[in-house]
DNA sequence: AACCTCCATACCTTCAAGGTATTGTGTTGG
DNA sequence: CCAACACAATACCTTGAAGGTATGGAGGTT
């Protein structure tokens, strides 16, 4: 059996008449006939009784009236949410965040993605850089968010935005007392470090400005994430450079102090990274969002700024 | 798109293997490269990924395994469906019964047929006899059980038994005090007469034996059906002859007489009337419970009774 | 009786599914 | 590093079934 005998099956129910259904269907009547036999021989079962005025359906035609409508419309249904799933529009997209990554841009990029692809189901992992690596190359997630990426020959990456460092310090340290820091003004103020784990990463970035400046900085302690970072701030443990998305954590006793006189390399970069083999239209549409997301929020910053500039301008 | 693509498609996303699938099918693998490519090229959609180590399934890919799954499911359920209706073992069957027919045989038969045939949904409807044969010419009903039926050209009888008379008298009557009565007996009596409506009918065939026994019976009343009969004997509006199953309804007051010396006509019928040019299955299957029931409950009373016998003897 | 309207049958044509042989492309093993 | 292997893709041929035209045959109507 075929769909083409149920199309042509519902076409003689509807018409009551061989003649009428084949003109429908656009064939002529004895390919039509024939076709209605076949299909009451193999299911075993008349499904009309011909009767001088037409074609009129048995009880069994009657039941397979509504199973082959059903079956039409399955068929519909199953083609219709299959093209949609290969355009992108349907499916599931699992992402990894880091620690801070809640904070800031990503929750934003993520709602308006999911405005635009309301059938794609975003399932959120938090994960640290190494674990995305190897959770794209197990294809357990399909794109990771993080910060200085370092290129790798499978997995490419998308900038999302830069980031200005901001100075967080307690309220009662004597930073705080100044509109905005330069950075040769950090030196000998003991400083916490983040995260701790694979290079390169924020680390490396503050202690190159650091050196740049013309100090080494004195490390007071090196945390996971960023927002333990201020944690300890608020603690007194000293003074911290976060991206300015951390902004969004507002703790007792910390404020913010911009950075003046930096160089043009003192912007953190927000990337995503996914696999370069990986085809899938849900991955490409969510980096046309980035894209069409990145144009409007980061112009005049960093707009133009290709993912190998990113990096170099990252360490 | 055909039903084969999907079988194909099934197969190939099973085996994650043209070479394997194909053999699977008992096709080469080329033709199944080629209905692969075109499904796709079809539903414009890649439904896999090409590796060194065969086919892997895209997201897509995966959405519409679980729905071509479903479609089978679905196509082969209602081509089962679809048989079992042919069989006649799935579907609806209309009834007419008249007033007095859910006492006695009827029901036991209908029981019968649902225990056999538990997914034909049997539909009850309250019909006189004109009624009845109005309602098969209309196909509103498949089928009527019914007395003293006439032969009709388009419409044909099948016997379900044949049932004795016995006189319904008040227990005050004087014939109350018989073991048995005769015909003879009855004249003088006023006797209660149904059903009214079109004849030939049970009236009929009461006169026909009065007038054997010599005598023309004094009519009292005439009613509708066996049981308001039975309820003016309980009145004591006289004397009244009902089929046997009719004593399955006990009114207080009425008692139940045998007759004796009885002719061999003295006996009533229950037919079932069906159209001649109805093929369905499942009327076929029903009268073929119908004689299967026939044999044990009747037999040394009427078995061998042909249709026309059955009315020959009515009147 | 002639005609009309259906469906069914006979016979031909064509197109696509299936077969065989082969190529191309990655991966693996010596 | 080359040969062998495994896989899908392509080229080309064969065949079977779907579709077309012409016609038959049955039931009903004027």
């Amino acid at each position: 059996m075929d769909l083409r005998h149920l199309r042509y099956f519902i076409a003689v129910a509807e018409e009551e008449n061989i003649g009428r259904a084949a003109a429908r269907l656009h064939i002529s009547q004895p390919p039509l006939t024939r076709q209605i036999q076949q299909l009451e021989e193999e299911l075993g079962v008349r499904l009309f009784t011909r009767t001088p005025r037409g074609m009129e359906l048995t009880q069994a035609g009657e039941l397979f009236l509504e199973e082959a409508r059903n079956i039409r419309s399955v068929v519909e249904q199953a083609t219709e949410r299959t093209q949609r799933a290969g355009q992108g529009k349907l499916g599931r997209l699992d992402i990894a965040i880091f620690g801070s990554g809640i904070l800031g841009i990503i929750p934003r990029l993520l709602l308006a993605f999911r405005n635009a692809y309301p059938e794609v189901k975003t399932v959120l992992h938090t994960m640290t850089k190494a674990e995305q690596i190897e959770a794209l190359r197990q294809r357990r997630i399909t794109l990771g968010f993080n910060r200085m990426l370092a290129p790798l020959p499978d997995l490419a990456t998308e900038l999302v935005a830069t980031e200005q460092l901001l100075l967080a310090v307690n309220e009662s340290h004597p930073l705080a007392r100044e509109e905005s820091v330069s950075f040769p003004m950090l030196a000998e103020h003991p400083m916490v470090l983040f995260p701790t784990g694979a290079r390169p990463n924020f680390i490396d970035k503050v202690m190159r400005l650091c050196e740049e400046a013309g100090f080494v900085p004195q490390v007071s302690q090196e945390v996971g994430d960023a927002v333990t970072g201020v944690a300890l701030v608020a603690g007194g443990f000293g003074i911290c450079l976060v991206p300015e998305s951390v902004t969004a954590l507002t703790l007792p006793g910390v404020v913010f102090r911009p950075l003046h006189d930096t160089p043009p390399n003192c912007r953190i970069d927000l990337s995503c990274l996914y696999r370069t083999d990986d085809q899938s239209p849900i991955l490409s549409e969510f980096l046309e969002t980035v894209r069409a997301f990145r144009g409007p929020h980061v112009a005049g910053h960093s707009s133009g700024i290709r993912t190998e500039t990113a990096w170099d301008a990252g360490i």
